[in-house]
DNA sequence: TTAGGGTTAG
């Protein structure tokens, strides 16, 4: 017999989760009319809402299962539990079991269709969503509300806001809910001018419109609107510090981001999770990786989205070997990666040129089965392309499903930089034959693959293209293209004169590409006159130094070398010292010409000697006009053949497998000599050598190089 | 703790 009211609380409280049946049967108990205790009727109403309580607990813990095992036993569940279960299915996006449990419930309130309503939106069916919407027997503001909000999400702005303007009753949460949807989709002007007419605004409708403008790339409006905010005295919620902070960071303003951070240490609100966060990506993005560090591990719980934020802080501050060894800690924790995770690692690889690490990085995303989603097929299509490995990228993009704008531009850019130019123009009818709309980055990704390739007429086209592209903008690095593909091809001076007819005003880097091809065409005269304009512009920088006293030292013209030299000193401007790098087995091997220091010194420069008898034997010749010192031909010739790269590359061919691709980096550009030399070399070794310089990919195969000797 | 609006990384 049951006797107290504590007892049968306890009792069902400590079964209920593991002990179903017995809770069960103590529950009929209770529920029998035939048990006589007095406190019956009252302990029935109270078990039932333990009922409750254990399913609130299942449901918060996601454990659909269990929640389902337990709902069974319960005789007639009300209204709310029914809503309870559709609920959990909903956030488990188990929409067919959300609906079945609809389609049961003997009665159904407004709140249970608006939850059915919001389970279907948020699962993915707008239909279905749409339909409840319009068979519901009785409406009320909140059902309006959740149409907006769901309809927002598949985009369907009109639609939205049709539904907003029909409403017959509006709050501020319906209100809150327009704004956001205008936000969401890009439309923050729209936006605003509702947010000034909400009759009511909370602080609700403040965030969502600081949070809209700084989204969409208003980060000083953003803290504008939030100086309103604070001098009105409103009593401000974690949301909007999280919201405020995200602003700082993205406008570098870490001034006040630090009187925030103080603020949020007062309110108590730092130990939020997403003020944390928030806090975090401030430092990060401020160059305060370290401030960044110590708040992450200050935390009391990681989550997956405070570990992305401090692996991409790290990334941001050019620490990708931290970014990377952070990532491995995140998964060794236990902690799943998600998509944004691994577009940040990816990243890190992309910094460091480590192919190997992005292979691995993308067999994990195979083995959570994220591979395919956009966003990480983005982030590994430009790990490879800018590790050198194109043909691995353009595999992965071939496989993805839904290829978005960034997707295309990602491919396109890539095949540019890695010499594939026709490819290049092809994917870019792909992509228009699909309906995917260019932007700026698609038509710079063609121009490059144009320069790279010397391709006049095409380059002239697709500048033609975007030029009457009424959805884009032409920018100063379309135009920086355009006279690199006149320059290259040869037509400096109408690349002069393209340059003289802009309607804006040139920069130092138009003038530098005309400078390059000058090098290129061996053109003193244009040389001259284009020189002079970039020291006016940019007086310390070495680039138009270099090319200069390259230009002059190729025609054998020594005093003007000297002259060049000379004023560089006088300047104080030094030179970027040229150097080469291959990466083994994660470790960097860096080179400079004429390089000895490094352990395999003696073996490097035997293969070296080795390559250049083989050299020799297949009647190859040094190009001495690439020797730029006035020395005698034997010493040029020594200088030519201990460049950096070709010190990587012996290196590389020394210490890889037989047949193994070689993958070396320049941070200048290929010197034409070695370029030469390579194309060679891969000839004689029988093996494919890629190598990225200050502007491009070169792969060597079989004695020719896919940039077709247009570097 | 039956239903709607604002928040963190990318």
């Amino acid at each position: 017999m049951i006797s107290e009211a504590s007892e049968v609380d306890s009792l069902v409280m400590s079964t209920c989760r593991l002990h179903l049946d017995a809770s069960f049967q103590v529950f009929k108990l209770l529920s029998d009319p035939t048990t006589s205790h007095p406190l019956a009727a009252r302990r029935c109403q109270e078990v039932g809402s333990h009922w409750k309580a254990a399913l609130f607990r299942l449901l918060e813990s996601r454990d659909m299962d269990e929640a389902h095992r337990l709902f069974t036993r319960i005789p007639s569940p009300s209204v709310q539990l029914y809503t309870m279960m559709i609920n959990g299915y909903s956030r488990t996006n188990r929409i067919d079991e959300a609906f079945r449990l609809f389609g049961c419930m003997p009665v159904r309130d407004t709140a249970a269709w608006n939850s059915m309503i919001k389970a279907a939106l948020d699962c993915g069916d707008s239909s279905l969503g749409r339909k409840l919407f319009d068979e519901m027997p009785e409406r009320n503001v909140i059902s309006w509300t959740t149409m907006i909000s769901g309809l927002s999400r598949f985009g369907w702005i009109d639609a939205a806001a049709e539904l907003f303007s029909r409403m017959p009753r509006r709050d501020t949460a319906s209100w809150n809910a327009m704004i956001s949807a205008y936000c969401d989709n890009g439309r923050v002007k729209d936006a605003r001018l509702l947010f000034e007419k909400t009759p009511q605004p909370n602080v609700i409708s403040w965030t969502a419109m600081i949070g809209g403008h700084d989204q969409n790339g208003e980060s000083d409006k953003a803290l504008l609107l939030f100086h309103k905010l604070w001098s009105s005295g409103t009593k401000l919620t974690p949301s909007t510090y999280a919201c405020v902070l995200t602003a700082c960071a993205n406008a570098s303003e870490l001034g006040l981001g630090t009187q925030l951070h103080s603020h949020t240490v007062r309110t108590g609100y730092s130990s939020d999770a997403f003020v944390s966060t928030s806090l975090v990506n401030l430092y990060a993005k401020c160059k305060q990786i370290e401030d960044s560090i110590q708040l992450f591990c200050e935390r009391k719980e990681r989550d997956v989205v405070s570990w992305t934020a401090l692996i991409t802080g790290y990334g941001l501050n050019d620490r990708h070997e931290d970014a990377l060894d952070e990532f491995n800690k995140m998964i060794a924790s236990g902690m799943r990666p998600n998509q944004s995770t691994f577009t940040s690692a990816l990243n890190s690889c992309c910094g460091l040129e480590a192919l190997d690490r992005g292979k691995k990085l993308h067999a994990t995303t195979v083995k959570l089965g994220l591979e395919l989603d956009v966003f990480v097929g983005n982030s590994l299509v430009v790990m490879y392309s800018k590790c050198g490995d194109i043909e691995d990228g353009l595999m992965l993009f071939d496989r993805m499903d839904g290829r978005n704008l960034v997707s295309w531009n990602s491919i396109i850019v890539g095949c540019a930089q890695n010499g594939y130019a026709t490819l290049a123009l092809k994917l870019f009818d792909g992509m228009r034959q699909v309906n995917v709309q260019p932007d700026e980055i698609t038509y710079t990704g063609l121009l490059t693959a144009c320069s790279h390739s010397r391709m006049l007429e095409r380059g002239r086209l697709i500048f033609h293209l975007l030029k009457h592209d009424s959805s884009v903008q032409v920018k100063l690095e379309h135009y920086v293209c355009m006279v690199d593909i006149l320059g290259r091809c040869g037509n400096l001076e109408e690349a002069e004169e393209f340059i003289r007819n802009m309607p804006v005003e040139p920069n130092s880097k138009i003038w530098l590409a005309l400078l390059g091809a000058c090098r290129m065409h061996a053109n003193i005269e244009v040389a001259r006159r284009t020189s002079k304009k970039v020291f006016d512009m940019e007086p310390d920088s070495s680039a138009a130094y270099v090319l200069l006293s390259n230009i002059y030292a190729s025609a054998g013209r020594w005093n003007d070398v000297s002259q060049t030299r000379l004023m560089m000193r006088c300047r104080g401007i030094t030179k970027v010292p040229g150097s080469s790098w291959i990466t083994l087995k994660e470790t960097r091997h860096e080179f400079v010409c004429g390089d000895r220091s490094h352990p395999m010194a003696m073996e490097i420069y035997k293969k070296l000697d080795w390559l250049g008898v083989k050299l020799k034997e297949l009647g190859y010749v040094y190009d001495r006009t690439f020797a730029l010192h006035d020395v005698d031909d034997e010493q040029k010739e020594a200088a030519l053949a201990h460049h950096s790269e070709k010190l990587a590359i012996a290196f590389g061919l020394i210490s890889t497998v037989e047949g193994s691709t070689i993958r070396v980096m320049k941070n200048l550009r290929v010197c034409g000599d070695c370029h030469s030399a390579i194309k060679v070399i891969s000839q004689v070794v029988g093996r494919r050598i890629v190598l990225r310089d200050s502007t491009r990919f070169h792969h060597f195969r079989d004695g020719l190089c896919s940039c077709g000797d247009c570097w």
